[in-house]
RNA sequence: GGCCCCAUAGACUAGUGGUUAGGUCACGGCCCUUUCAAGGCCGUAGCACGGGUUCAAGUCCCGUUGGGGUCACCA
């Protein structure tokens, strides 16, 4: 039998990481057993599922470069689809749970229940506060037919499966092992809403059935659900997939990672500047590990060495330093070319080059490969090359640690002296020049080093100091350097 | 509270009865270095607790504690 999985979002809102996760999980599962990773939308909630969270699932999905094999093919139109399988939003598959419905109402395992909401949230209110586990009391579970009759004459009706009232129900989580649930525990719950729409449990099950779905790999935080979808696919007297719960990913202060741990989304992450395969490569280290604890993989090699029996059980915790680092490895490790494409709508938004930006690619990219090494998001890019690309800002500590010094107006002008005669200003020539200034004047070389550096750029921070010099070229170069040693006599630094 | 799940350093984890308990991030130190990084070397730090089983327990069993999940006409 051929591995199918699905991820099944409901579109109530961005794409969580930890959504983003499961995916994942259930897309390196597929890839590598050779499979089809399904993506359905789960859109039976009336009230909260919108169009724009489609759309913002799609975008994540792709951006993290999680292909689906089938599914919808457009935000907009949802009669678009790929796969045999569809419609893939669940909203359009109505005919077929109602169809189903009819069938467990049919056989006596299913019956219409005239219970308001109110009078429900009563009885479970009355079982709190008699202590006890709140569960639906089976008013509507023996009517007689006249009763029934009776009743859907004046109003309409919610469907309620019929739970058994003892027994267990099992089933061997490829993660867990084997789980075991008391029937008592599970209530008659609502597969039907009274708007004729199904519930999660039961479109589900249906949806997982129809569209022959191998493996349910999803957070276990459904762990609790699996037993009432089993009891129906037994009622349907289907076979049910195999079952795989992902432990949760957690904030740092061991709670449900949410808003205040800072970004969830993957939008988010997005445009803080990581790279999607750096997220997916930390992610999947979330609850999954090689026999040697591998940190760094290219993407097919996460795909050879996936496996779900290789996951872990036990709640893990979201840690975006770590993250950061992979970053940093990712960026460090990719083409320069790539990476300076990578960057440029982060340049482009940061502005300084006003449009001019693909003009001076090449340029770019000269100073990104310059300053490769040291960048952790892709966001840092820009504030990294800037200086190669505006005027100086004097950052005021800097300046007063190497520019308030005495004699550094000299040295300056020194350098002047040194660099003007040079016809070849490379890295090499102008080192040479500093170092016979300092030697000149009997200082270290820093003390010619530092005072070039923050006249040129601004900063004590910056790249390479040779290479930036070369870079920048002669003509600005001294002029820069003028140009400080002038503030510097007029007190204007 | 009922039910379910989980438990190796601050974090992610390897480990399937006999290991000096391994790797990665973070942290500290040293080296390299004009700066910031990166890199190299070294280091601090861990089997939640209590009972069993066994010649031997991080590993198996039971309990305790702690954490998490779930108890909707949400998914």
């Amino acid at each position: 039998m051929s591995v199918r999985v699905r991820f099944a979002p409901s579109p109530t809102g961005f794409l969580h990481i930890g959504g983003a996760r499961t995916a994942l999980f259930n897309w390196l599962f597929a890839r590598h057993m050779k499979g089809q990773f399904i993506l359905r939308i789960e859109d039976t909630d009336e009230v909260r599922s919108t169009t724009e969270s489609v759309k913002a699932i799609f975008d994540g999905l792709r951006w993290m470069g999680l292909d689906w094999d089938e599914g919808p093919a457009s935000e907009t139109d949802t009669e678009d689809c790929q796969g045999d399988y569809g419609p893939y939003y669940q909203i359009q598959r109505a005919e077929l749970y109602k169809k189903y419905i009819s069938e467990l109402i049919a056989q006596g395992r299913a019956y219409p229940c005239y219970c308001t909401p109110e009078e429900v949230q009563k009885m479970r209110d009355k079982a709190l506060a008699e202590k006890r586990t709140p569960k639906y009391d089976g008013t509507c579970r023996n009517l007689t037919t006249a009763q029934r009759e009776a009743r859907s004459a004046v109003g309409s009706s919610s469907v309620r499966f019929k739970s058994p009232v003892e027994g267990v129900t099992q089933f061997n989580d490829i993660i867990h092992g084997p789980l075991t649930f008391e029937n008592a525990q599970i209530e008659d719950f609502v597969i039907q809403k009274t708007s004729g729409i199904p519930t999660y449990n039961f479109a589900c099950v249906i949806d997982d059935h129809e569209m022959c779905i191998s493996h349910v790999i999803r957070g276990d935080d459904h762990m609790s659900n699996t037993p009432r979808q089993i009891l129906v696919y037994q009622a349907l007297g289907w076979l049910m997939p195999q079952f795989a719960h992902l432990s949760m990913i957690m904030g740092s202060d061991g709670t449900r990672l949410s808003k205040r741990h800072g970004a969830t989304s993957v939008q988010e992450y997005e445009t803080a500047g990581f790279l999607p395969e750096a997220v997916r490569n930390y992610l999947a280290l979330l609850g999954w590990a090689t026999e040697d604890s591998q940190q760094l993989f290219k993407p097919e090699k996460l795909i050879e060495k996936f496996s779900l029996e290789r996951c872990g059980k036990s709640p893990c915790t979201f840690d975006p330093v770590k993250l950061e680092w992979m970053n940093g490895e990712y960026i460090r490790n990719i083409q320069s070319a790539d990476l300076t494409s990578r960057a440029m709508p982060y340049i482009q938004k940061a502005g300084f080059l006003e449009g001019k930006e693909e003009e001076r690619h090449s340029e770019i990219e000269t100073v990104v490969a310059l300053e490769q090494e040291k960048f952790k998001l892709l966001t840092d890019v820009p504030d990294r090359i800037k200086i190669f690309f505006t005027d100086v800002e004097y950052d005021a500590e800097s300046v007063e640690k190497t520019l308030k010094k005495p004699d550094v107006i000299d040295i300056l002008k020194d350098v002047i002296y040194e660099f003007e005669p040079i016809n070849i200003f490379n890295a090499e020539f102008t080192e040479r020049a500093c170092k016979e200034a300092a030697k000149k004047r009997d200082v270290k070389n820093g003390a010619i080093y530092h005072p070039v550096r923050v006249s040129v750029s601004g900063r004590t921070q910056g790249p390479s100091l040779f290479h930036m010099l070369e870079i920048l070229g002669k003509e600005k170069v001294l002029s820069r350097i003028n140009s400080t040693i002038e503030k510097l006599t007029q007190g204007l630094l």
